[in-house]
DNA sequence: CCAGTCTCCTTAACGGCGTTAAGTTCCACT
DNA sequence: AGTGGAACTTAACGCCGTTAAGGAGACTGG
């Protein structure tokens, strides 16, 4: 027989798996006896490392964020407008990698205070560059939800790069819109290139730090 | 006996009952027997009108849609920013009117085209002010997803506005920062003003298109 | 060496969920 | 009067998150 003990999961163990089961499933496949299954054991187990669903949640946000810290490496030399292109380029990478990662990325909060560190790094060069803590915030925060809810946007649309969901043709949406020239037009504008419009959006609101708060 | 027969229910009448709903019991627990009770009816009365909950949903965000152009009347004569401004106020408003109001509207599509009129009038103010149809696109586009993301932020830490959800206590949250003096500081800065903020972040953006697309 | 405790999991079950199938009632029209 | 469709109800399915109770194995103190 078989006496071999698995060894006993940890929190990080069961987020992983469960982001790895995300990409297969999407959030509403996302059940608890699924990611039990994945990890060969019941249901119930996993109520002994999380409280419930949404803390299980909140740590795979948790972990998303620190792969995209890793995977982000920053130069304490960037200046701000560097820095506020690379940390939110990473921002996006990183909830790319999973079906709808903006949602469960938005609709969670970090364990812990690790996020803490890379928020402080990211004030001191802001407020070291002229900001104020006020504005350094808020243009902080401003990228973020940007980079959130294009994303979210994007991730409506198309799941996984590359794999569009159904009812998204563009020729159909054109033909639908045909009352309105301009939107039906600028359709093939919004719902194509999303690489290429997420880096103008964000550099519209850099070119907007620039000019309103007089730092260059 | 009572022989008086209800009025049979109809797609708007049945999501207008659901986004009051929504206010009560937030949107996991706006379940179709829920909706339904509120009706008079039964669950699978509800798959007359809808195929399936995710179009009841879109119809949700569509009704919302409409109260937000009802309420935010244009003037043909804006200028670009103030029209970037109205519209997005409004747009800000009307998600906030529904608790997980941001989340329906996000996670939804429009049913029909009457929301490609509203889009229209935008696009064909923005192109008249001198933007090519790319660059009105990308201005409406990049303010949309912050005014959206924004308050799918702002809706996690206070669901309806004035109540604020448990766990975002800032002196709670001042204290387990204590090692990040720069994040703790700007929690203050973050996590309160809301309307104020939301303003900043707009300003942001308009003034990156005015410097980045040289249209004042 | 063994009793007791703690860790980590299982089994069983609960109420509620979205959804489907089948049947019912009532009205409009021929 | 008879037919047909519109607008529902009743009953049921399988799945969900979650809780309660218990059990196996390792660790610890006497």
């Amino acid at each position: 027989m078989n006496t071999e003990r698995r060894a006993p999961l940890d929190r990080k163990r069961v987020a992983d798996a469960a982001l790895e089961l995300l990409n297969e499933v999407g959030l509403d496949g996302l059940s608890l006896r699924a990611i039990a299954k994945e990890l060969d054991v019941k249901a119930p187990a996993l109520y002994w490392h999380f409280k419930d669903k949404q803390a299980l949640l909140d740590e795979m946000a948790t972990e998303m964020y620190r792969r995209m810290v890793a995977g982000v490496p920053l130069d304490p030399g960037d200046t701000w407008q560097e820095r506020l292109l690379r940390s939110n380029r990473g921002l996006r990478a990183t909830l790319l990698v999973h079906r709808d990662g903006a949602k469960v990325f938005s609709g969670s909060r970090f364990t812990g205070v690790e996020h803490g560190e890379q928020m402080e790094e990211n004030l001191r060069l802001f407020t070291a560059a002229g900001f104020t803590l006020a504005q350094a915030a808020r243009v902080t925060v401003t990228a973020y939800v940007y980079t959130l809810g294009y994303v979210t946007e994007e991730q409506g649309v198309e799941p996984l790069p590359g794999d569009r969901r159904e009812g998204y043709d563009m020729d159909e949406r054109t033909r639908r819109m045909a009352d309105f020239p301009l939107s039906a037009q600028a359709g093939a504008e919004i719902f194509t290139d999303y690489d290429q419009h997420f880096e103008e959006g964000l550099a519209l609101v850099i070119a907007g730090v620039e000019a309103r708060y007089g730092i260059g």
